[in-house]
DNA sequence: CCTAGTCCACTGGTCAGACCAGTCACAGCT
DNA sequence: AGCTGTGACTGGTCTGACCAGTGGACTAGG
């Protein structure tokens, strides 16, 4: 046995991962944006001299990643999608399940990226930032007189403007998929909650401290009571043993 | 037009579609486990009463969203695959390319999480896992005299470290895919850094104050060190303008 | 008895061709 | 001009076929 180069192992590559994989640089480049159309796939066939099931199997693989959609009978073609995070979610759902992830784990990950959010967007914000920001608290009052669901909508639309003012839209995006996860975690639990509408008072009233921090200029007041609030708001549905790790942040 | 129920719009569900539910769910249930194999492919089809064609397209989806891999001759089958992060980062980096997102934005992004679990882990920590975490430091140490993927690797060790110590494998998880996609980034840049080995020896130095900052159970402090840290190790790469919203992070 | 080599049943990858139900654009009618 | 019916095309699914690989069973040699 020669001492020989390090040789790396190989796998075959399928014709239907080439074509994904043009498609996607495609789309990298530029040379595909959202809205435009696919050719059909019997098209597709001919240019890229494979046969339609290959062609299919690539289609499949791209709509099972969000990136077209096809829909039987138009004839314009597959369509190609505007990002969208529902693919990432499902990636973030299926380790929740696989990984045995906690409440708390995610309850956690919302008190460090709301915080932190908070904590860069009250050193970022603008006076119009500002006036916004207490707009949307505006709108949650109002929201309270409807229902849960839309004084709910109302909180994402506050969050959403953090993370804007803090200029991350990587902290929306994970603010919104762990959203949705947490959500489907305890909806059962919180959709007749008894008091709701004292809830939601009291949750308007924590924003407004916030709120409050974030003029004051004081990035650490305002992340810890934001910090703060989720906990409170969330401790109840989670285990005993586990709530440690959560007033770790809250200090 | 009379006032009737709400009706939701319908979409046609896919037969390849329903068989990717049944496999994911039997998962979700524990009957489908990783290293466990699925029937062959022609198997399938009298099981789910489909084509192979219609079997194949939820075989290529199960794949790529890393549940099974298909080995062409493999007489046991398709096999259910360990979690891993792999389809989590795909849809990172696409998240990255489509949404135009920044180095600064990720950057952040490892700051907040990474402050966020040595906070955390400044109080949770026993003394044996003290311990582990100075072990860390003395593999880092020794790893520097062997090359940077060496001390790349250690370093890499550390940081899971820590999100174990602070319970919580979403962090660790998202340390593993942000820190793939930063290294995709900028790896062309800092492969040859010209004076690498002075770079080692700072981070080290850095580690080490962040483990002292945990042994004395400072919490805030241990995060703002292990944030300023990670600042001055990629702030040069970040476009002077997108600075601020770091700097926000390591007061 | 155990080992080493051969062989073949079966695997997944790909292709070709067919049928169906649905959609949309357009021609023709009112 | 507005409406309507039609037909060319779409994607969804099925059938059946071929090929190159894999790995277990079987066999020949120790």
């Amino acid at each position: 046995m020669v001492e020989g180069p390090r040789f790396q192992p190989v796998q075959p590559v399928r014709a239907y991962q080439r074509i994904v994989e043009q498609v996607e640089e495609a789309l990298a480049r530029g040379d595909l944006t959202p809205g435009q159309r696919l050719p059909s796939e019997r098209e597709l066939v001919t240019q890229f001299a494979v046969s339609r099931s290959t062609v299919r199997e690539a289609l499949r693989v791209l709509e099972s990643n969000g990136v077209v959609r096809s829909r039987p009978g138009d004839p314009n073609g597959p369509e190609i999608l505007p990002f969208s995070s529902v693919a990432l979610r499902k990636q973030v759902v299926r380790l929740a399940r696989v990984d045995q992830l906690t409440l708390a784990e995610l309850i956690s990950f919302r008190m460090i990226m709301d915080g932190a959010a908070i904590q860069v967007a009250s050193r970022l914000r603008t006076p119009e930032q500002l006036a916004e920001l207490e707009g949307t608290l505006v709108a949650m009052q109002n929201a309270i007189d409807v229902d849960f669901a839309a004084f709910s909508e109302a909180d994402l639309t506050f969050h959403d403007v953090i993370a804007r003012i803090a200029r991350n839209s990587l902290i929306e995006t994970c603010n919104e998929v762990v959203r949705g996860v947490v959500l489907s975690l305890i909806s059962d639990k919180i959709a007749h909650a008894p008091n709701s509408r004292a809830l939601m008072l009291e949750s308007l009233q924590h924003h407004a401290e916030v709120v409050e921090a974030i003029r004051a200029g004081d990035g650490h007041a305002a992340a810890r009571i934001a910090r703060q609030n989720m906990y409170d708001y969330y401790a109840g549905y989670v285990p005993e043993g586990e709530r440690d790790a959560l007033r770790a942040l809250t200090d």
